[in-house]
DNA sequence: CCACTATAATTGGTCTGACCATTAATTGCA
DNA sequence: TGCAATTAATGGTCAGACCAATTATAGTGG
C-alpha cells in the first residue's frame, strides 16, 4: 500500500457521534448568521424529531454547547436553550482544569500573568479613556472600604474586577479575555488564603491608585514597572502558602 | 428591605443538577490527586450505580468533562473514560466560538496575537535552548519542502506548528497554549484563503529564517521587530479576504 | 504450530417513553 | 381587585432496551 504519492493522511476516522453532528451545525448556523445571541432554539422534543435523533442525543449536543458557553439552558414555560451573548469567562475554567491535570504550573500561570499585564497596562496607557480611568478610581475606594471594613473576601472580588477594569481599558478583548482567565484562577489560591487566615497584602491601596494615576499620566514605563514589582510582591505572598499546602503531599 | 449590613449577595440558586455534582465531584479528585492523568474511571453502568444517579445524568457529566478537555472517552471493551493527560487545545475552540458570537472581532485577535508574539520572542530570545532552535530550524526547512511542492495546505500546517514551537522556546506552557489558542483561530482564516486559491504569501521561509536567525543570536528587539512585521503583513492578507467575503452578508 | 476468521464479551452511543421539578400563564375564589 | 390554586410548557432525570465499536477468545485450516 502507499503506492499513492498524494497526502494519505488517513485521519483517524472517530465514528461521527451523533452528538457532535449536532453541534456542528448549530455552530454553523452560528457562523453564517441564522443564529444570533438571544435567539431561542425549538424545544428540545421538537428539536430532537427535526433533526431525526433521540432526545438523549440531541442533549448531549446541548450540554457540550452549554459549557462551551454557546448557549444558556432555562427551565420553565418561556424557558428553553437560548443563545448567549458572548461570555467568555468559561475559559478560565478551561485553563483551571489543565492547572490541575498538572499540565501547567502555578509558576507558570502567575509568570504569564506578570508578562500580560506588562503588555496590558501599556496598552491601556495609550487608550484608556476617562470612564475607563474613573471605573478604576470608584474601584479602588471600594477596595479601600473593604479594607477598612475587613471583608477581606470582597476585597479579592475588588482586586478580580480590577484586573478585568484593567483589560477592559486596553479596548481589546481578546486580551481582557485572557487577562481575566488567569487572573481568575490565581484569585482562587487568593481566596484559599484569606479563608485560612493569612494577612491580607499591605499598602494594596496605595499601590493600585499610584499605578492608576501613572496610567492616568500616560507614563507606559513607570506603570508597567509599578505593576510589575506589585505582582511579584503577590506571587511572594502566594508561594508562601503554596509551600506549605505542598509540603503535606509531595511524593514524586 | 436591606437592613441587614450584611453583604446580602444572594446568589441565584440554580438548583444544583445532578451532572454538575458529579462533575465537581470529578474536578474535585483531580484537584487532591485522586485522580491522575491515565486513570481510568469505572464504567458508565457502575459509576452511575455508585453514585446513585441515572446513566443519562453521568453521561452529560462524563460529555462535560470531555468538553473541557478532562477526560477522553473510548469505546470498546478495554475502553471507557480516561482523564487526558494536559491537552489544552480545547480552549481554541472556546475562544473561536465567542468570535462566532461577536464577542470579538478578528481585528482584536490578530492585534492580540501581535502583542503575544512579540512578548513570547523576547522570551524565547533569553531562553531558547539549542533544540527549540534546532526544532524551529527543521519546521522552516520543511515550510520550503511545502512550497517548492505547491502543498499549501500543508505549509500552513507548518506555519501553525512554527507558532507553536515560538511558544514552547518560552518554556511557559501557559504563554504556548495562548499562542497556540489565538494562532489556531487565524490559521482557520488562512486555510479558507488557501482552499479559495489566494496566492500564497511571498518570502514566507525567508522572513522565518531571518527570525530564527535573530532568534539565535538573542537579538530580542530584532526579534520582536521582525516578527511585528510579518505578522502585520500576514494580517494585510486575511483583511483582503475578509472584505470580499464581509460585503456580501454585512447589514446592521 | 501458526495465521487467520468467527464469535463473544465489554463498553460507550442512542432511542423510547415515562415521570419529576421548575417556571410562568391562567383560572378561580374571596 | 388581589391573591392563591391550577395548569401547561419545558428542561432534568430515570429506566431499560438495543446499536456500534473494540478487544479477547475460541475455533479452523494450513
Amino acid at each position: 500500500m502507499g503506492a499513492n504519492p498524494q497526502a494519505m493522511v488517513f485521519e483517524p476516522i472517530r465514528t461521527r457521534r451523533a452528538f457532535e453532528e449536532i453541534c456542528d451545525r448549530i455552530r454553523g448556523q452560528l457562523e453564517n448568521g441564522a443564529l444570533k445571541p438571544g435567539d431561542k432554539l425549538p424545544p428540545e422534543r421538537e428539536l430532537a424529531r427535526q433533526l431525526g435523533v433521540g432526545r438523549s442525543a440531541l442533549r448531549e449536543a446541548l450540554r457540550s454547547l452549554e459549557i462551551a458557553g454557546i448557549v444558556r439552558l432555562q427551565k420553565g414555560v418561556k424557558g428553553g436553550a437560548f443563545i448567549r451573548e458572548g461570555d467568555p469567562s468559561g475559559m478560565a475554567q478551561v485553563v483551571q482544569d489543565q492547572l490541575h491535570l498538572g499540565s501547567i504550573t502555578v509558576e507558570e500561570l502567575t509568570e504569564a500573568r506578570v508578562h500580560l499585564l506588562d503588555l496590558v497596562v501599556r496598552l491601556a496607557c495609550e487608550r484608556a479613556t476617562k470612564s475607563d480611568l474613573e471605573a478604576l478610581r470608584k474601584n479602588i475606594e471600594r477596595t479601600a472600604e473593604m479594607t477598612r471594613a475587613n471583608r477581606y473576601l470582597e476585597r479579592v472580588e475588588c482586586s478580580r474586577e480590577f484586573y478585568a477594569l484593567l483589560g477592559a481599558a486596553t479596548h481589546n478583548q481578546v486580551l481582557a479575555l485572557l487577562v481575566e482567565a488567569v487572573t481568575e484562577i490565581l484569585m482562587k489560591f487568593v481566596r484559599l488564603r484569606v479563608a485560612a487566615g493569612g494577612k491580607p497584602q499591605p499598602r494594596l491601596v496605595e499601590k493600585r491608585t499610584r499605578i492608576v494615576e501613572l496610567l492616568k499620566a500616560r507614563d507606559a514605563d513607570r506603570t508597567a514597572h509599578a505593576m510589575r514589582a506589585h505582582l511579584q510582591s503577590v506571587h511572594g505572598l502566594l508561594q508562601e502558602g503554596l509551600r506549605l499546602k505542598q509540603g503535606s503531599s509531595q511524593k514524586a
